[in-house]
DNA sequence: CATGAATGAGTTTTCATTCAT
DNA sequence: AATGAATGAAAACTCATTCAT
C-alpha cells in the first residue's frame, strides 16, 4: 500500500487537545514499535500511522526519531523507579529480604519484555543515549541502597558470613533476570528449552534465590574490591 | 567520502581465485560490521568496502543481506564449539571442573564481544535467523553434556549436595557472562561501574565460581524440574 | 547524461500542491514511458525525471513499480469506456450501426496505440494485474450490450441472418484492430506492407466493415455456442 | 539462494561434445524462457541454469542476450516456414482451400502459443531485431502465394466476387488467430469469456472459414489497393 | 498549534557481461 | 574450446525529515 494512501480520521478538532494526552499515546506505541523492531529496524512511518495523530506530530513532540527513543528510554526507566520504590522489606529476616528482592526485579522482567529488549538495543548503541539524556546517571544507585541495608544487616546478625559489594549483588540478579528474557530466544535453539515456559516460573524463582542466598551465607575472605 | 572516490584495486590479476578465502574475507569483515552497528544498522555498502572484493560478491556467495547474517551466525556459533572442545576437565576435582569450565566461558565472553553483539541482535530478532539456518538447533548439547559429567561426578563424590539440571548450570555461567558484556554500557550509566574494568576481573572471575560451587554444595530436595 | 546533472526546479513553492494533479501528471508519463518500453523495459528512474516531481512521489502514491503499472492499466481502460459512451446508433441501420461501431473501435485503435502496447504487455504477464487491480473484471459488458443490440433489431428485420454471438462480435472487431497495431512492426518485416499506412487506411477501415456485414448478413445454422 | 550456490553437474568431459546438441539445447530453453518472461524479464542466469551447460556458453555461442533472441526469433519463424510447406491444397475446392488454409493457421498458433508471446514481444521492439536478423525479410512471401493462387482458382471459376489482395487475407486469417492467443487473458478479464476454451475451440474455428468465405463470396467494387 | 504533501540521500538488490585460465 | 569466478553499472525501493500553509 503507498504513503499517500493512508487516510485516517484525525483526531477530533472539536474537543480540546491535550499535549500530554498525544504525548504519552505517541510513548507508548513507540515503545511497543522500537521494542518489537529495535531502533533501527523501528519505521517513524509506521509508529505515526498506530498513533492517534499523524507522524508529523512525532517530530513536533520529540524532535526527531533519536529524541523519541531518548523519551522511550527515559520514560521506561522512570517506569523501574516508581515499581522498586513500593517494595517494603525493611523488616524482613536479611535471607527472606534478599528473596523477596530477587523475586521482585524476577517479576518485573518477565512482565516487562518490551523494558528488556529496549536496553538490549540500547546496550547496542553503548548507551550512548543514556548518556545524552541526564537523569538517567546514576538512576540506579536506590536500588543498591536497598541492597546494601540488607546485607548491613545479615552481615550484623551474622547470617551472611560472605562480604560482599551491594552493586555486584545487583548485578547477579540483573544478570539471571535479564538474561532469561534477553536471551529466551537464542537459549531456546541452542538448548532446546524455553527459559520463559510458565512451568519453570517457579523453578528459576527459586532457584535465583538459593543461589543468592547460598552465595551469601557461605564463608568467604574479607572483600577487597580494587 | 563518495563510492566513487574509493580507488582500490578490484581484484589481484595475478593471485588464484579461491572461493574460500573470499567467502572467509568478507565473513569476517560483516562480523565486525554486524557486531558495531547491529544488523539493521550495518551496511552493504561497508561491509563491501572493507572487503578485498566489491560490496557484489556479497550478493554472490550469500544471496541478500540476510544470507550474509545467517552466515555470520553460523560461522561465530561454530568458532564457540570449537574453543569448547579444547576444554579437558576430565580428570578435575568436580569443584574445581566447574570452576574451570566457567572459567573458560567466562573468557571467552570477554575476548569476543562482537559474538555477544551478534547474539544479542539475534535475540531481538528472536532468533528467527538461526532457525532457518538449521544446523544450530541444539548445538549447545555437547556443552551441557560436559557440565552433565561434573555434576555426576560432584554428586557421586559427595561434593555436590544439591541437585540440579545442566541446562541451568550452563544458563547460570551464561547469563553471568553474557549479562556482564552485552549490558556494560547501560549498567554503567545507571551504576557508575565498568564490568568491565580490567582492575575487577579476577573479582568477577572468582565470583563466579563461588557462586557456582557454594550452590552446588549447598543441600537442597530432590530435583523435579517439571 | 547522469541523473545529479539535472538541472530541475524540484516543486513550484507558489503553487498549491495539488494530490490529483500530481498522480496524473504521473499516469501520463508512466503510460508513454510503459508503451514505449514495456513493463519490464521502462525505468522508474525516467518516468521520475519525465514528471513535474521526482521519482520518490511514484513510490509516495503508487507504492511500487508494479502499483503504478496497475494504476496506468486502470486509467486506460477507464479512457476505452468514457470514449465508448459516446457513440450513439440507437438509431442507425443495423448493417449501419454495426460498421460504425467498427469504425469507431478502429479509429480509437489507430489513435491510441500507447493502450495497445500496454494491453499487449499486461497479455505478457497474463493479465496478472488485471486481475490484482479489481474494477477491470467485466468491463466490457457494456460495450458488447451495444452489439446485442444492434444484433437484435438486425435480426428482427432481418437483414441478419446469421445467428451470432455478441461477445464474439467484438472479438472480431477488436482482433482486427488491435492486430493491425500490434503486429504491424512484424508483418511490415514478413510481408513488406505497412499496415499502418495513411494511404490504406480508408481500405482497411471499409475492409472491416465489409467482413462484419457479409459474415452477419449470410444464412447460417442456429447458433449453439456451447 | 545465492548465485555461488548452483552447483550442477557439467556435461561429461569424456563424452564427445556436440556444439549443435547444446545450441539447440540453449535455444530451446532461451524460447521457453523468453515467452514465458519476455525478452527484458528473462534472465540469462536463468536461462543458462536450465541448460545442460552454464550460462557462460549463451556468451560463447550467441554473443549477447540480444544474440540469443535473434537467433530463437530466427528458429521461430524458421519452424513456421517449415510448417506451412506441409499444406496441399492445390486441387481443393477453392472455398475449401481457403477453409484448411486458415484452419492450419488456427491450429498452428493453438499449438504455438509461445511463438505467439516472442512475436508479440518483437513488436514491442518495433522489430528491431527482426531488421538485424536479416533471412526474415519477406518471409511471408510463400505463404502469401499460396493464397494468391487459392484466390485466383476461386476467381476464375466465379465462386470469390470479391477482388482481394492476398496480403490481406493473410492478416484477416493471422489477426483473427492471433489476437485469440495473445489477447487470451485481458480478454478473459474484460469479457468473462475464456477464447482458447476448449469446449469453443471448433465454434472459432469454423467461425474463421465462415468469416472469410462469406467475405470472398460477397460482390464488391474492383480492387484499387493503392 | 497542526497538518497533508513532498523529498534528498541513501540502501538493498539485480543484471548482463567479462576475466583469466 | 570450455569454464568457474568475478564484476560495474544501474535498478527498484526506503527512510527520516522538511515544506508551506
Amino acid at each position: 500500500m503507498s504513503e499517500a494512501a493512508v487516510v485516517k480520521p484525525l483526531h477530533d478538532p472539536g474537543r480540546r487537545r491535550d499535549r500530554e494526552r498525544t504525548r504519552e499515546d505517541i510513548l507508548e506505541v513507540a515503545t511497543s514499535e522500537f521494542a518489537d523492531r529495535g531502533y533501527s529496524g523501528a519505521r517513524v512511518d509506521e509508529i505515526g500511522a498506530r498513533t492517534r495523530t499523524t507522524k508529523r506530530m512525532i517530530y513536533y513532540y520529540f524532535g526527531s526519531k533519536e529524541g523519541l527513543w531518548i523519551a522511550v528510554l527515559e520514560r521506561a526507566y522512570n517506569l523501574v523507579r516508581v515499581a522498586e520504590q513500593e517494595l517494603h522489606i525493611e523488616d524482613l529476616e536479611p535471607r527472606e529480604a534478599i528473596r523477596r528482592l530477587a523475586e521482585l526485579t524476577f517479576d518485573h522482567h518477565e512482565s516487562h519484555p518490551d523494558f528488556i529488549r529496549i536496553v538490549s538495543d540500547e546496550n547496542m548503541y553503548r548507551a550512548e543515549h543514556m548518556r545524552k539524556a541526564g537523569g538517567l546517571a546514576s538512576l540506579g544507585v536506590p536500588a543498591v541502597d536497598v541492597i546494601s541495608q540488607i546485607l548491613e544487616r545479615g552481615t550484623r546478625s551474622g547470617v551472611f558470613r560472605r562480604r560482599v559489594d551491594a552493586v555486584d549483588v545487583h548485578m547477579m540478579i540483573s544478570a539471571f533476570c535479564f538474561f532469561r528474557v534477553s536471551n529466551r530466544n537464542t537459549f531456546g535453539v541452542l538448548f532446546d528449552r524455553d527459559l520463559l515456559d510458565s512451568t519453570l516460573r517457579g523453578h528459576y524463582r527459586t532457584m535465583l534465590g538459593d543461589l543468592l542466598v547460598d552465595y551469601l551465607c557461605a564463608k568467604s575472605e574479607p572483600l577487597n574490591l580494587y
